[in-house]
RNA sequence: GAGACUGUAGCUCAGUUGGUUUAGAGCAUUACCUUGACAGGGUAGGGGUCGGGGGUUCGAAUCCCUCCAGUCUCACCA
């Protein structure tokens, strides 16, 4: 069958991904081998694919698919998550368009459209993954809120409740008004906005009582402004006397009526420094340090609220910053976590003034139903027409913004689930620390213990009806947690007596966080709360591929859930991968337009060229720059094989080579690329075990590029028109199919397709499920040996490309004698791949230098080409001086070491061995250059 | 405010416990070649005082200190 002259991408695609499939290739059921688990993180399931899921999901493929040839059970599940808020929001909007509101639906009829929402574009992007070539497990496909997931959901609230590892409690929680449901703390986004200060001032009641100071004061002035009258110069005022009075008596006036002015201040008004001005109404207090010297006259005394002239008292506590603002603080418990804390330990009264919607409530009793962000302006403009806003700062400070809405969190007053995290925390955090879970990269440890060390109560009931609804009934103010309604009841009922009726309980009406499902996916993927199943088999996991933008959301939360339940790791190693980032390392986003279409980039490049792509740039952890050309690289490498695929498929074939010669020049390449091989084999294990992949990648890549095609097929391909001998053939295809095993991991179709026409194969014979090989020993001198034969074919072309001579041109060469050069050449073929590969019609050793000839070192050997033209000498003196001087440079820093009498003492003794090879390597290969720059002299 | 990380060629990055030629790769670039697998090719070259300064050491891109520049995470300063 005739080759295309093409590699096709998406033909091949399209036949492999297919047939693995019905082959169940993928499949995995317990047996004897090793098991090689690896869960993927549920993606949103009305999600669409983009670049952060190409690249962990190529990344888990590749594991996968190595484990897998590597001989283990490997098993990767696939599954989605029901991302409560995102698609609840999804939803919600899609209803609107239709004229239907949320509020008119019960929440049965509500769901129903989130089922068949979900159901309607619901693993999509799982098909999207398959265009990827993932080797998923496609039967075991999980979903956060199916019946076995559900199921465990519920078990594992009622579990933690009962060990009293979860409580109900009311907390100041972060509020999206927009998605109008509670967000843990991890949801919330916090950067810098610009925003202002507002400094405003309120009256001091001082409850009827009068300063007397101020009342002295005002006396005075006006005794000063009678007497000031009295001396005002008019046509009868004569004198000096009396125009001298005058004016020293009007400034003093002027002085004391400023006094006055600034002791009335000081004594009615109390100027505050809020960023909302819109919660005043919320205020029950103001607070000032209590060793403010400012303030210490303030003592007992109340402030009234501007606008609504609420009295309230102004209390000391040293919460306050004295050189913060104006050092003193509005009080509003109800909206700021601060000012409920003082609200409590001052007993303060909590008014809250801003609807779940974001708009202003009755309490706040003006601007009702406005939002609070019009509302903030619009009391703006009340203080200061009211004469209450002193000034206006403009203020960086730093803002809460909800994770998925985008809206700006409103810290509230709330009753809502919690996780006690503290009482699951510490060995989650050991695993961690004592690398019994090892972190790629390790320096996540940091993060993690940070995090871990100052854990928080996890937040976990959301006000939202898409997601797990918590298993919690309510009858007479007493809690009754089970995993159905019936087994609440008996609670209930064993509480309150039989009368108790199932229609008196009322259930939360809250679901539960996502993330409360996805932190039990190591193993309530194998339905494995409980032990005996499969689960015992694939758990603990291998290996976690995630971005590490969930390591808290996710990652940290189900060590917590491994340990709590299963008592061990959920995986032993975390690989995490960087965030895909444009070529200028702006993120991708929606609104910068610079997000590539991923099923686009596979319609382009082929699901190899893009996986190379995503491959070749991503370093272990750190963010990766994605460029399309690095895909184009990852298509061209496809064609690159694929011709050479061609070229060998091409070859005539017989049972001999054309001379004796190029037999032995082909062994000792293939004895060559054997050894090539087990060096990047040890290579790649290596790589694979800490998960540099890139490397890997890159390493096969230029092994292949390079080493294979480049040398390799250039060294035994048959001179033209001639046929190949058979061994060598054989050699080359075997070669060819032990590359592409390989490879596969990383490029699982064009290896696959190769992998097949380069034998026939009986049907089920498939590269994927090949064995990897393994390094076989190393032959450290072999290798340098080819190493300098490359290197002197490499430095004759260079003198053909100077001298403008044609590659195919004929030289005679020449190699000067020594016990060297003959080892060197008595290696079986050595001599006749290099004249093959140099294109020496001659090579003979020599013990003068012939006339005619420029040479070169190579190793350790000196070489002489014969050029039929006169030589430049000038241009040779000056390219054997650079060397020269070179070699001169390079001696003087092995010398000073080797004189160095502490260096020879304390160096271990094969670095110095080595540096005295080096040394002898420099020294001989000077008198050489030396003795040729004498000769052009 | 606290902490972490990064700084090596025009770009993106390797450089694995300090010693394998006085620093490597891919891409880009330059010159040349190219009817014999491959112009998505071949061959060769240029390009870096390893952010600056100081120190430890026989020896530093690698360890320590300091400064500079950048990135990120965490944190309740109104």
């Amino acid at each position: 069958m005739k080759l295309a002259d093409r590699y096709n991408a998406k033909e091949t695609e399209e036949k492999w991904y297919p047939h693995w499939m019905e082959q169940k290739y993928f499949a995995s059921k317990p047996d004897d081998r090793e098991a090689f688990t690896v869960v993927i993180p549920p993606p949103n399931v009305t999600g669409i694919l983009h670049m952060g899921h190409m690249l962990n999901n190529t990344i888990q493929d590749i594991l996968i698919r190595k484990a897998r040839m590597d001989g283990k059970n490997a098993c990767w599940v696939p599954g989605t998550d029901h991302a409560s808020i995102a698609t609840e929001a999804k939803v919600v909007r899609k209803l609107r368009e239709q004229g239907i509101k949320k509020g008119d639906l019960t929440r049965e009829a509500f769901l129903k459209h989130a089922w068949d929402w979900t159901d309607e574009y619901g693993g999509k992007i799982l098909m999207q993954l398959r265009k990827l070539g993932a080797s998923c497990d496609w039967d075991r496909t999980a979903f956060t809120m199916d019946e076995v997931r559900s199921k465990q959901v519920i078990k594992v609230f009622v579990d933690l409740y009962n060990k009293g590892k979860l409580y109900r409690g009311l907390r100041m929680v972060n509020w999206d008004p927009q998605a109008q449901t509670v967000l843990s703390n991890e949801e919330v986004l916090h950067s810098d906005e610009d925003s202002f200060l507002y400094h405003l001032r309120y009256k001091i009641d001082h409850n009827g009582e009068e300063s007397a100071e101020l009342n002295r004061l005002s006396r005075k002035i006006k005794q000063l402004k009678a007497e000031v009258k009295y001396y005002k110069p008019n046509a009868k005022s004569k004198g000096t006397y009396a125009k001298s009075s005058y004016h020293s008596l009007s400034n003093l006036l002027k002085k004391l009526e400023a006094e006055y002015a600034a002791k009335e201040e000081a004594y009615n008004w109390l100027t505050i420094a809020t960023k909302r001005p819109e919660t005043i109404m919320g205020d029950t207090a103001i607070a000032v340090h209590p060793e403010d010297p400012r303030y210490t006259h303030l003592k007992g005394k109340r402030a009234i609220v501007p606008l609504i002239n609420r009295s309230v008292p102004i209390i000391f506590d040293d919460y306050v910053e004295m050189d913060f603002g104006t050092g003193a603080l509005k009080v509003t418990p109800a909206h700021d976590p601060n000012d409920y804390e003082i609200g409590l330990r001052h007993k303060l009264e909590v008014i809250d003034t801003i609807a779940d919607d974001g708009k202003l409530n009755e309490k706040a009793q003006i601007h009702i139903g406005i939002d609070r962000f019009e509302a903030r302006d619009l009391v703006k403009n009340d203080l200061e027409t009211a004469g209450h806003l002193v000034r206006l700062e403009p203020y960086k400070g730093s803002i809460g913004r909800s994770e998925r809405t985008g809206a700006v969190v409103e810290p509230k007053l709330s009753l809502q689930w919690y996780v006690d995290m503290k009482k699951i925390a510490a060995p989650a955090l050991e695993a961690v620390m004592t690398d019994e879970i090892e972190f790629f990269p390790k320096k996540y440890k940091n993060t993690y213990h940070t995090w871990m060390d100052g854990i928080r109560d996890w937040c976990i009931s959301r006000q939202l009806w898409w997601g797990h609804q918590i298993p919690a009934w309510y009858y007479k103010g007493e809690t009754f947690v089970a995993t159905n309604a019936d087994d609440a009841l008996k609670l209930a009922q064993a509480k309150f007596g039989k009368d108790v009726k199932l229609a008196d309980l009322k259930q939360d009406e809250d679901a539960l966080d996502t993330w409360f499902s996805s932190w039990l996916w190591p193993f309530s993927v194998f339905d494995g709360m409980e032990s005996g199943g499969e689960v015992d088999y694939y758990y603990p996991t291998s290996v976690l591929v995630t971005g590490w933008d969930i390591i808290f959301f996710w990652v940290a939360r189900m060590v917590m859930a491994g340990y709590e339940w299963k008592g061990t790791f959920p995986f032993k190693d975390v690989y995490f991968t960087g965030m895909v980032r444009d070529k200028q390392g702006r993120k991708m986003s929606k609104s910068l337009g610079n997000s590539p279409d991923a099923l686009g980039l596979i319609e382009d490049y082929g699901a190899d060229g893009v996986r190379f792509g995503m491959m070749s740039c991503s370093p272990a952890g750190g963010d990766l720059l994605f460029d399309k050309k690095l895909c184009e690289q990852g298509a061209a490498f496809c064609t690159k094989m694929w011709n050479a695929l061609k070229l060998i498929k091409g070859w005539e074939v017989a049972d001999k080579a054309v001379s004796p010669d190029l037999e032995k020049v082909n062994a000792l390449a293939a004895k060559w690329m054997e050894q090539r091989l087990s060096n990047i084999l040890t290579d790649i294990e290596s790589n694979f075990k800490t998960y540099r992949l890139s490397e890997v990648t890159m390493d096969l890549y230029k092994f292949i590029f390079g080493d294979f095609c480049g040398w390799y097929l250039e060294i035994i391909k048959p001179p033209y028109g001639s046929p190949i001998d058979k061994a060598t053939y054989n050699q080359a295809i075997n070669f060819f199919e032990t590359l592409m095993t390989v490879l596969h991991p990383i490029m699982p179709f064009v290896t696959e397709e190769i992998w097949h026409q380069l034998k026939d194969r009986k049907h089920g014979e498939d590269c994927m499920m090949s064995q990897y090989p393994k390094a076989g020993k190393v032959d450290a001198a072999f290798l340098k040996n080819f190493e300098t034969v490359k290197d002197t074919i490499t430095k004759i072309r260079e003198i053909r490309q100077k001298n403008q001579l044609k590659s195919y041109e004929p030289l005679k060469a020449f190699v000067q004698e020594s016990a060297s050069a003959k080892g060197f050449f008595d290696i079986d073929g050595m001599k006749e791949l290099l004249q093959k590969m140099a294109a020496l019609e001659s090579l003979d050793f020599t013990k003068a230098e012939p006339e005619n000839t420029v040479n070169f070192i190579s190793g350790t050997e000196k070489f002489y080409v014969e050029l039929n033209l006169t030589i430049d000498v000038a241009a040779e003196k000056e390219r054997i001086s650079k060397e020269l001087d070179y070699m001169k440079g390079f001696l003087v820093s092995v010398d000073k070491k080797l004189s160095n009498e502490r260096f020879v003492n304390n160096a271990p003794a094969k670095v110095v061995e080595n540096e005295r090879n080096k040394q002898a390597d420099a020294v001989a290969k000077i008198a050489i250059l030396e003795e040729s720059l004498a000769k052009l002299n």
